[in-house]
DNA sequence: TCTTAGATGTGA
DNA sequence: CACATCTAAGAT
């Protein structure tokens, strides 16, 4: 059985958590970089305090208005692009916010983007690796289905994945909703807790 | 290596 | 007013 790919929209069909862990390990293609999945978090359209939907009608309105596998892309502090992919199923709906990245290619784009030759900073936290990546707030309502220039590819074998809180959110601190490749020196935090769930 | 303050735009 | 962040600066 292959693995399914986020080339298909099928895999964005599945719930926040499941497609946060699933991520892991997948490769960003966009604006001539590439990179390897390290982090990801999952917020819930429902009883998830932390989850845009949570306050904004837009949040809200833009699940109802697009297909799974759309990037949800906006401004955090007046200054941070953040990079979320939408996910759906019949389950619960949701984003999938991507939080550090590990660079493949295009790392002198990444440097001269990110102003910086450090590969410790280059993509370690989901503002860095937009800025690194040169997402912006044109790049919401992005379909990641229907450009193979601008998607994410499966991963190239099997990764092992930690489970962890969400970090960096005042509410609904307890989910263990935060997924990272095991062992990587690249992600935005480490680990705390030690349950690997793959 | 760690802690802290401050910059800053947007939705409601 | 809250906010899913980052950087520089200063302390240890």
């Amino acid at each position: 059985m292959p693995l399914p790919s986020p080339l298909s929209r099928s895999f964005y069909q599945r719930d926040p958590v499941t497609c946060a862990r699933e991520l892991i390990g997948c490769e960003l293609l966009w604006n001539k970089t590439t990179g390897v999945v390290l982090e990801t978090e999952a917020y819930a359209e429902f009883g998830d305090e932390a989850c845009h939907t949570f306050r904004r009608p837009s949040a809200r309105k833009f699940i109802a208005e697009h297909p799974a596998g759309t990037a949800y892309v906006y401004l955090n502090y007046g200054m941070y692009w953040l990079f979320n992919v939408l996910v759906k199923s019949p389950v619960s709906n949701g984003f999938v916010l991507i939080r550090a990245i590990e660079p493949t290619s295009g790392r002198s784009l990444m440097e001269q983007r990110r102003s910086s030759t450090n590969l410790k900073q280059l993509c370690s936290g989901p503002g860095k690796l937009s800025m690194a990546f040169g997402i912006r707030g044109s790049d919401h309502g992005t379909d990641l289905c229907a450009k193979a220039s601008r998607c994410l590819l499966a991963a190239s074998g099997i990764v092992a994945i930690q489970e962890d809180c969400r970090i960096g959110i005042s509410t609904a601190q307890d989910y263990p909703w935060r997924f990272l490749l095991k062992g990587s020196h690249l992600v935005s935090v480490p680990c705390r807790k030690d349950k690997t769930v793959r």
